[in-house]
DNA sequence: ATTAGGG
DNA sequence: CCCTAAT
């Protein structure tokens, strides 16, 4: 290993060696660092500079680059109109990341027109290859179609301008991108680019939905009552449907609701006209008519795939003497069988009717009042019905029913935590402690702010809630807790003092997520009582949510301390589950995931899958985590899927060309050093596939077709330096 | 933290 | 892409 600096001419056309000896492992990340810092550790940022740079040559009028302090626009053009969008982004999530869903999604022409815009009009034409090389480096696979549009020439050199630039060779840019805020901001917005009078803005239902798997899932619903099946259909907001029903005199009798899901699903109807601005979709639903008895039942079509859809609102109107009463129902959480809301619970709602209308209200108008709503947000926690036994891992109790009487009995703790395991042993040996349970099937969405011209469409507007919220979550949330609608005075407080335990309705706790403070202010804030329960922990677990009842008599609820009370927040459990149980080692995940987007410190706290005991187990234990909040999100969960444009091919090639395999850190400091998704493993991975692809028959192949040129290229490579490796061993051998 | 491979 | 073993 320690054979390098031969000289590697001649080995492909056009090819004259690496200018660089294979380095030593020892010597890792000396030459390339000490050359990157020597540009005055401007060079990160490089890239987003060049994005903007290249944003400069789409932009159709490159007149306007006015400077917006710490305001990152995308301009977003569309041929037939002016659909241009300004993307605000304040997170800490690299704009150029954000940006790019956007633009991928688009596919189509891109400006970018960052604050520093004045400053960047230095670039010359020449420079737009580069600039558009870059600018794919950082959007991934934007690039391909922007480039595309463009016209612009391809990179020539096979990327030695990327190269250059990663290493700092732009002296133009390097001053550009210092103190360039724009990892660090915090609201994402979206608003008309072109002063547009005519488009003002209305209110608006959107409405993100977890998805699973980026499958379509589908709801039957079916209910007994018109007016819940109505209330259904509008809380899920399928207008069209809505307006079938209500259309309808005589009782409806069927239709059918299909909920979409998958990352996030954005369901949307302006309110303005009242008009249905997406065709919904069709509805499997059906009426059911018996007797006045209000009962809903769901059923799944595809229950394995519905794990987690879990609550709906369904709307009684009519009941309690004219009450209009809004409930909100969860289902039950098998999904093998039929769902009914038991009886109980539609009787307790009748019973309070004034009790849920007015949370409900609450709930409404303090979302309305955000701008922005998201239903699920609230929820309720329904007793768990007498579940057939087995399954009954994830019930859910409600928190009225555990003050009358079989508190104990259902005691037995949903912990679901890696280490749950074990600790549940001790729990249910002991602890009677009354135990707080609670269901949190989604949390109220922090703000956000979307404002798009009229002209923009309804996907348009889809894909930037989107990104509106993906930037959000990547800048880090915390969770806020609130009574009666109002932020717990003090968060030391036990749940049994703040009356979580016994005295208060379920209705009247509302999770909420909230964007995280900066980072550099981590003590900021005052930690919630939630969180503090599973604090000074960094140590998986043992002590996140349910467990560590060590101790405990039924009366000892003094003991419910913001230390040792056990509490389980059941979150809607999403179906697939798939890679949760995996990370048992939870430190590779954390290394292999980059840190695209830094969180929040201290307190900030996440829902973390945990491991159940191996069955149906899905609830979700608070965990603390004051690192990265991707981090914590991707916990067990795979990495969205990002292909490889072809420029990133390019690139590689490029690179895998002069270092040769085996050198993938360097690799990825080279080419793909701003491109925070691509790890070296994953360039590893990548020229893996890429040697395959080259050697399959194309026919054979899949997704974005890389030219057979740059495949060819491929091979040659490869060959190269696979006989190079076999030399050396051959050396060593001998 | 990286590299190399299998899945 | 993920997961691991071995460096």
């Amino acid at each position: 290993m320690e054979t390098h600096g031969q000289r590697v001419g001649g080995g492909f056309p056009g090819y004259n060696g690496p200018a660089l000896p294979r380095a030593m492992r020892s010597s890792r990340g000396r030459a390339e660092s000490a050359r990157l810092q020597s540009t005055g550790g401007a060079q990160s940022g490089v890239f987003e500079l060049l994005a903007t740079v290249a944003g400069q040559f789409l932009q159709d009028d490159g007149s306007k680059k006015e400077d917006q302090n710490n305001e990152v626009k995308l301009g977003c053009h569309k041929p037939l109109d002016q659909q241009k969008l300004i993307l605000e982004m304040n997170s800490q999530v690299p704009y150029t990341e954000c940006a790019m869903n956007y633009l991928v999604a688009q596919e189509q022409q891109i400006t970018v027109t960052p604050s520093i815009a004045s400053q960047v009009d230095t670039l010359k034409e020449s420079d737009s290859a580069l600039s558009t090389a870059k600018f794919d480096q950082n959007l991934g696979t934007a690039s391909v179609a922007v480039k595309e549009r463009m016209h612009v020439p391809e990179v020539q050199g096979g990327g030695t301008e990327m190269e250059q630039c990663s290493a700092g060779k732009l002296p133009e840019t390097e001053e550009i991108t210092e103190g360039m805020p724009m990892q660090t901001m915090e609201t994402v917005k979206l608003m008309p680019l072109m002063s547009s009078k005519d488009s003002h803005s209305f209110p608006l239902d959107i409405e993100l939905l977890p998805l699973i798997e980026q499958e379509e899932k589908q709801l039957s619903l079916s209910t007994e009552s018109n007016e819940l099946v109505e209330g259904l259909l509008e809380d899920l907001e399928c207008p069209k449907a809505l307006g079938k029903f209500e259309a309808g005199t005589e009782p409806a009798h069927g239709g059918d609701v299909t909920l979409e899901t998958g990352l996030f699903q954005v369901q949307c109807k302006a309110s303005a006209s009242g008009e249905a601005v997406e065709p919904a979709k069709p509805i499997d639903a059906s009426i059911i008519k018996t007797e006045e008895k209000i009962t809903v039942k769901v059923e799944e079509k595809n229950p394995h795939l519905l794990t987690g859809v879990t609550s709906f609102m369904v709307t009684t109107s009519g009941l309690e003497g004219g009450h209009n009463t809004r409930a909100m129902f969860k289902r039950v959480k098998s999904n093998r069988d039929a769902k009914f809301f038991n009886q109980e619970t539609i009787r307790h709602l009748r019973s309070s009717p004034r009790l849920v209308q007015e949370t409900m209200t609450k709930r409404l108008k303090n979302s309305f009042s955000k701008g922005l709503k998201s239903r699920r947000a609230a929820n309720k926690v329904l007793k768990s019905s007498p579940v057939s036994g087995r399954r009954r891992k994830r019930q859910h109790v409600d928190m009225e029913s555990a003050d009358s009487g079989s508190s104990g009995a259902k005691a037995a703790s949903v912990a679901s935590s890696p280490t749950a395991k074990g600790v549940s042993k001790r729990s249910s040996k002991k602890s009677c402690e009354p135990h707080v349970k609670l269901s949190i099937k989604s949390f109220a969405v922090p703000e956000l702010f979307v404002d798009l011209p009229e002209s923009a469409s309804v996907a348009n507007l889809k894909r930037a809630v989107m990104d509106a919220a993906m930037s959000l979550l990547g800048g880090g949330l915390r969770v806020r807790v609130l009574m009666q609608g109002k932020k717990v005075p003090d968060e030391g407080a036990t749940l049994l003092q703040m009356g979580i335990s016994r005295t208060a309705r379920p209705e009247s706790l509302d999770f909420m997520l909230e964007p995280s403070p900066l980072p550099s202010s981590p003590s900021t804030i005052p930690e919630d009582p939630l969180l503090v329960l599973s604090h000074a922990t960094n140590q998986p677990s043992l002590r996140s949510g349910t467990l560590g009842h060590t101790k405990g008599s039924p009366d000892e609820h003094d003991n419910i301390d913001t230390k040792e009370a056990g509490c389980t927040f059941s979150v809607a459990p999403d179906t697939s589950l798939k890679g949760f149980n995996r990370s048992k080692n939870k430190s590779t995940v954390t290394e292999r995931i980059p840190r695209e987007s830094l969180v929040a410190g201290s307190g900030a706290i996440i829902l973390h899958p945990g491991m159940g005991t191996g069955d149906d187990l899905t609830a979700m234990a608070l965990v603390p985590l004051r690192q990265k909040i991707t981090q914590a999100l991707d916990i067990g969960k795979r990495r969205v899927r990002r292909p490889f444009s072809v420029t990133e091919v390019e690139a590689l090639v490029h690179s895998v060309e002069k270092l040769g395999t085996g050198r993938w850190r360097d690799i990825k400091l080279r080419s793909f050093d701003q491109a925070k998704h691509r790890t070296y493993v994953d360039l590893k991975d990548k020229w893996k596939t890429l040697v395959h692809t080259a050697q399959i028959a194309p026919h054979q192949r899949r997704g974005e077709t890389v030219p057979q040129e740059l495949l060819e290229r491929v091979i040659r490579i490869h060959t190269y330096w696979t006989a190079q490796a076999a030399k050396q061993q051959a050396e060593l051998d001998f």
